[in-house]
RNA sequence: GGGCAACUAGCUCAGCUGGUGAGAGCGUCUCCCUUACAAGGAGAAGGUCGCUGGUUCGAGUCCAGCGUUGCCCACCA
């Protein structure tokens, strides 16, 4: 931590009006947290560190939602949480390069000036990416700042900048060297817009409808009499030219008998033989399907099996070639209109229907797909996968929510090679070269330099391969290149493997597996001991995509209603792991109880001002020694609270901790505990309320903290300037958590009964028609005893005289209380009612007694819950019998 | 085709290791500007927890099947 801590801003320490106004402290509070060295961690503490690095942004605009929600909401919280906890927090910092949605976001730009990227040539595009980059870095590091969170930014990071690039290239290398990485003409997925292949994960399918053409293809020798006519039925008429065969289902019986026959493929009259292939779906079309290797992933496959050639018809810009023949020159959709009027011209197509199906685009610009056949650079994933699945089997990766195992297992299981080249400029170029002379594939050692000369035929006429790698091979490192690697730097030693990777559900495998593989490949341990999956938070009911228009900016949400209520309401109440939706009304209740806060806090700084004497030799943060019961009631419930925040946050139950917080805060240190206060602050000695006051807000505040931080700091900054605290830190953000103390379940008991007899005689109230603010007199009858020592508060929180015993009026039973109110009673109604109640009351004597009496019950089940019902039961009929006690004497 | 999940109040959703009048917010109704807060307070109404079986003394919670919905993966031409 640094030596001299800045002072706190003046604007936190003055802030007094009726409503907490954000936009008046945040900025300056983060400033100061900043600069006092806050969010670093503590290099000499010999605790054991949390490390979480954040899922680095792309820098291809401003945050959406879906970042607040990951950052602010669950991130920040858990780093801020662990801090509290006394563990040195790394929470690393960094933005991604983005490359292809990058790339094609700046083309888009150009292209509003008229300009291609060809046009302006590969230098100058790299000039522009950079422009682009040194625009929204900033802007995106600004965003995380006004977010709150504490990301530690003397550690800053980018996936292109000169450190990561030597870490790629050894990566690349080394992977290389272990041999698994290698170079091979294969099928891939083509972008004629991005001008680049992608991976799987980068496909989306969508449904579409098109004709669906019956081709016939003609027999190549004559046939017997009575031999069908052999069809296939296809939605991409013009690469039939590229066809090399034609496939059934080995056990398809209509064709068994013509396998190893040939056909002529229409048009270009080429002699084809029909082969067996368990990859055909006996059920479509026909049952024959037409194979093309140069231009579908499966022909591709089938061919491979039977080692049939490759044509390729249709170039990269999606034009078909010379080898298309008399299709050659236009794009595939003239071509495809033109095949169609030719084989009609012949006759041969039998038959067209429209079918819906889904055609793969590119998920980034919704090109369609052209699988095009490819030398590409690919990822070997059979060795490094087992690792990494083992490494979740066998636990030493925990995923949270526990489900998401069985999603990562099910596709690690099926994993395919990796293709990792990319024939875009932006983006982390290829440590190979290749030579014009012999056809060499050079990669040079680690540490050498690159390479001039061909190390096979000596020839100088050597060049680097023009492609750059896929934005996921740099990100798949993150773990390790924020902490220096390939060096061996302090911070390696010191913060790898890191702790928790928190993230979206949608890019687990995308990344998460991704960072599994090359942590264990290249630390030769895992990156991080758990994931988190946090799901995905929709407008609306609507999903958050760009494509839609419905992106939602964070920076607008914060300015109108504060970073902390967007932090609280992107979490609170949500199920781990499930997707959300952020709507006003969410909005404004978190705000609303961010003002509830403030209000709390107004009250108890006032009654502290007014009771300074209070605060000689005694702090906020020491547990006062309470006599009274509702301060000894107040501290068990705090204590309650503080072991439900702690067991939930532990548990990766984060909606669930700040549901159970605000419960606590607003239903019972707000409304029952404060109001209780109130009149033994107005009495002579408030020294203990004042104390417990404080001491319950410093306890909530700090509970909260993780959440909103602004608020709770200001507030803290406020309370401790006027009690001090027995703790040394400057600020909440390197406070301690609390440890629960000793709850006193008696005393909570006793409350809880308060609490329903206070409901029930404002309900008797406001049946009775009394007005809202004349005093009533109420009297209790009955057990009692439990609350005898609260007849005060009760009286406090009801406007009431309460005394034990008969008295006149209207009456009700609440669990075997008898409770009167004076005032006039309407015998017909109040009979109605009793009478009503009174049937409630018998079907739970009844329920009690058959749970009671059912065989097995006292026997099996635990001894306190059985004594748990034999005093419900007892209670239930004692309330039976005042109430009928309470109807007679209406006769 | 394979996988994962969801189905709880009018709406949006909690309910974690099974324990018995099923919770919240919003909305609705009644009342209240009580000097911390009207961005507030008090009270109320509202649910056969998708369906059918099973396990258990006991199931919203566990198991099986079914139905509906969503998402992910996959070589639907």
């Amino acid at each position: 931590m640094a030596t001299t801590i800045p002072a706190p801003p003046a604007s936190a320490l003055e802030l007094a009006e009726k409503n907490f106004r954000p936009a008046a402290v945040e900025a300056d509070l983060y400033e100061w947290w900043e600069r006092s060295g806050f969010f670093k961690p503590d290099e000499g503490s010999h605790e054991r560190p949390f490390v979480m690095m954040l899922p680095l942004p792309n820098v291809t605009g401003d945050l959406h939602l879906g970042h607040a929600l990951g950052f602010g909401g669950y991130e920040d919280l858990i780093a801020r949480w662990h801090r509290m906890r006394g563990e040195p927090t790394l929470y690393m910092p960094g933005t991604d390069h983005a490359g292809i949605i990058a790339q094609y976001v700046v083309e888009q730009e150009l292209a509003k000036e008229g300009i291609t990227r060809q046009q302006l040539g590969r230098e100058k595009v790299l000039e522009e990416m950079w422009k682009w980059m040194d625009h929204y870095r900033p802007r995106i590091e600004k965003q995380l700042r006004l977010l709150g969170c504490s990301l530690d930014w003397s550690r800053p990071n980018f996936t292109m900048e000169p450190s990561k690039q030597r870490a790629v290239r050894t990566h690349f290398i080394r992977l290389y060297k272990r041999g698994h990485l290698y170079r091979d003409d294969r099928i891939v997925h083509w972008c004629l817009q991005c001008q680049t292949t992608y991976s799987d994960l980068e496909v989306k399918h969508v449904e579409r409808t098109d004709p669906l053409y019956y081709v016939r293809y003609p027999w190549a020798g004559a046939m017997p009499a009575g031999t069908p006519d052999v069809v296939v039925a296809t939605t991409r008429p013009e690469t039939i030219v590229a066809d090399v065969a034609v496939a059934m289902h080995p056990d398809d019986e209509r064709w068994k008998a013509l396998v190893g026959k040939e056909v002529l493929v229409p048009i270009v009259e080429r002699r084809v033989r029909i082969i067996a292939d368990e990859a055909v779906d006996p059920s479509f079309g026909t049952g024959a399907l037409k194979i093309t290797p140069g231009h579908d992933a499966t022909d591709f496959e089938i061919g491979k099996r039977h080692g049939l050639p490759v044509i390729s018809v249709i170039d990269k810009r999606g034009m078909m070639t010379p080898a298309a023949g008399s299709l050659a020159g236009p794009d595939r959709d003239t071509a495809r209109a033109m095949m169609v009027s030719k084989l009609r011209a012949k006759g041969l197509i039998v038959r067209e229907e429209q079918v819906t199906h889904a055609i793969g685009v590119h998920e980034r610009c919704g090109t369609v797909d052209e699988p095009l056949v490819m030398k590409q650079w690919w990822v070997r994933m059979d060795r490094l996968a087992p690792p990494a699945i083992a490494a979740v089997r066998d636990g030493r990766i925990t995923i949270h929510p526990r489900y998401q195992e069985k999603v990562f297992f099910n596709w690690m299981e099926n994993i395919r090679d990796w293709p990792v080249s990319r024939q875009i400029w932006w983006g982390h170029s290829i440590p190979a070269w290749f030579c014009r002379d012999c056809d060499a594939v050079i990669v040079p050692d680690e540490d050498a330099p690159d390479p001039t000369r061909c190390p096979k035929c000596r020839s100088d006429d050597i060049y680097q391969d023009p492609d750059v790698l896929d934005t996921w091979f740099s990100s798949a490192l993150w773990p390790f290149t924020t902490l220096g690697w390939p060096d061996e730097t302090p911070d390696l030693r010191r913060y790898y493997p890191g702790s928790l990777l928190e993230t979206g559900y949608d890019i687990v495998f995308f990344w998460v597996a991704r960072m599994i593989m090359m942590g264990l490949e290249e630390m030769g341990d895992i990156p991080f001991h758990s994931v988190y999956l946090h799901g995905l938070v929709r407008v609306g009911s609507v999903k958050m995509s760009k494509s839609l228009g419905n992106v939602v900016s964070p920076v607008g949400l914060i300015e109108e209603h504060g970073a902390d209520a967007l932090r609280f309401a992107l979490v609170n109440g949500v199920a781990a792991g499930a997707d959300s939706q952020l709507s006003q009304d969410r909005l404004d209740h978190a705000r609303n109880f961010a003002n509830k806060l403030w209000n709390i806090s107004r009250f108890a700084l006032r009654q502290i001002d007014e009771h300074p004497e209070a605060f000689h030799g005694h702090t906020a943060d020491q547990r006062p020694q309470a006599m009274g019961d509702e301060a000894r009631w107040i501290l068990s419930r705090t204590d309650a609270a503080i072991a439900e925040s702690s067991r939930l946050i532990e548990g990766y139950l984060f909606g669930e901790y700040l549901a159970a917080l605000e419960g606590f805060v607003w239903g019972e240190l707000a409304d029952i505990y404060v109001e209780l206060a109130k009149p033994s602050l107005r009495s002579g000695d408030a020294t203990e309320t004042v104390r417990t006051l404080a001491y319950a807000l410093d306890r909530v505040l700090r509970l909260l903290h993780p959440s909103m931080p602004f608020i709770t700091e200001t507030i803290a900054l406020q309370l401790w300037q006027r009690t001090g605290k027995s703790e040394p830190s400057a600020s909440l953000v390197v406070s301690r958590w609390p440890e629960p103390g000793a709850r006193d379940s008696a005393l909570e008991e006793r409350f809880a009964v308060f609490v329903d007899v206070v409901r029930t005689i404002r309900n008797l109230r406001q049946q009775a028609g009394l007005d809202p603010s004349a005093r009533a007199r109420v009297s209790l009858a009955g057990e009692t005893a439990s609350i005898r020592e609260l007849l005060g508060q009760i009286g406090e929180l009801t406007r009431s005289e309460v005394t034990v015993g008969r008295g006149e009026g209207t009456a009700t039973v609440v669990r075997a209380i008898e409770v009167r109110l004076a005032a006039k009673r309407d015998a017909a109604g109040e009979r109605e009612r009793l009478e009503r109640e009174l049937a409630l009351a018998r079907d739970l004597v009844r329920r009690s007694r058959e749970l009671l009496g059912r065989e097995g019950f006292a026997e099996k089940a635990p001894k306190e819950v059985v004594e748990k019902e034999r005093a419900k039961l007892a209670e239930r009929e004692e309330r039976v019998r005042l109430l009928e006690q309470e109807i007679r004497r209406l006769e």
